[in-house]
DNA sequence: CGGAATGTAAAACGATCGTTTTACATTTTC
DNA sequence: GAAAATGTAAAACGATCGTTTTACATTCCG
């Protein structure tokens, strides 16, 4: 049995990603869900909160696929989220785009996404160099998971595997 | 003098890259050109033309700007875009994120922009590499092109130097 | 059995969307 | 100097936006 609200919020996270979040109206959410626009706002408040909603459920989705002990691990759940997700751009760059950073509810669910991404991305390289944790590869391993879901948009699962062959290299550049 | 499309185009393109292209309506525009809605209309053919014809100017001053002959050169000249520009990711992969691809006129102008992109890229990768291209490397490059625009949006300019670093090991690697 | 509670379907809300039109003023052109 | 062109200001277009309400049916619970 799924509750009304996660119905919701699946149906909301589908279209928000295929069609983008302004372009996509309650009418047809309220459609998706199957339910009349009455019971989606007796459980949402707005369509502002729906979207932070969607983000945090995301949030949950893509870290707990990302739960992963090694840099090249980092990328093979990334191909993998990719293909079977599809390659659309990071969601949470996409919501913050289409809002311009003006409702702060969808700025702080990027924003501690963000964070948390950050986060775990210094954990995995950390944890992939023995527990001695660099800032810098940190960044570049970011940067790498970031163009790769960007790029992967027009140019499909190479970029994932192209990043997954770059990170490979400067971590076994940092390692001699 | 300042045509009167060159006007529109020029304000409409800080709009939408402030905003987002469908939380901006053609009022706001109007008003941004300084110039009455018939007036618009009579230079424009619509929303989503104008979304286009800002597509295709920003490809030629971001492809003029890039303009380089080595990898080091590329990330200096992206770095130096992000810090005059603004860091609110690629505008191309946003527009196509907001309308899912569902503007012809937006898509063909996404799809010919990144085609050039990839292009240019490759050809600055072979130059770096005295000729000899090397589809893979270009891959990677690539990779970091769109991670620093996209993780420079919250990590600033840092990303960009990280895949400058990054790019600089790979291009070090590949010609030793 | 009876009344909250919770659902649906659908109309209606005012606001705003992209776009066109009306009415009028200004500039350019032969 | 009259006509054609081009501009503005503003109203109006039908459509759709996010949201609330009305009217009614169903289910749950004491």
């Amino acid at each position: 049995m799924m509750t009304a609200k996660a119905k919701i919020i699946t149906a909301a996270e589908a279209l928000f990603d295929r069609h983008g979040f302004m372009a996509t109206g309650m009418d047809r959410l309220t459609a998706a869900a199957g339910m009349s626009s009455r019971t989606l706002y007796k459980h949402t408040g707005g369509k502002a909160a729906l979207m932070a909603d969607v983000l945090g459920e995301r949030d949950r989705r893509f870290m707990r696929h990302l739960d992963v002990r090694s840099v090249d691990a980092l990328f093979v759940a990334l191909e993998d989220w990719v293909r079977t997700e599809g390659a659309r751009g990071c969601l949470f760059l996409r919501a913050r785009g289409e809002t311009g950073g003006d409702l702060p509810e969808v700025a702080q669910a990027v924003a501690a996404h963000k964070a948390a991404f950050h986060k775990r991305i210094d954990e995995i390289v950390t944890a992939d160099l023995g527990g001695h944790g660099d800032p810098a590869l940190t960044e570049q391993v970011l940067v790498l998971v970031e163009g790769a879901t960007a790029a992967s948009v027009y140019r499909g699962p190479r970029a994932v595997m192209a990043a997954r062959a770059a990170a490979a290299s400067l971590i076994a550049r940092t390692r001699s």
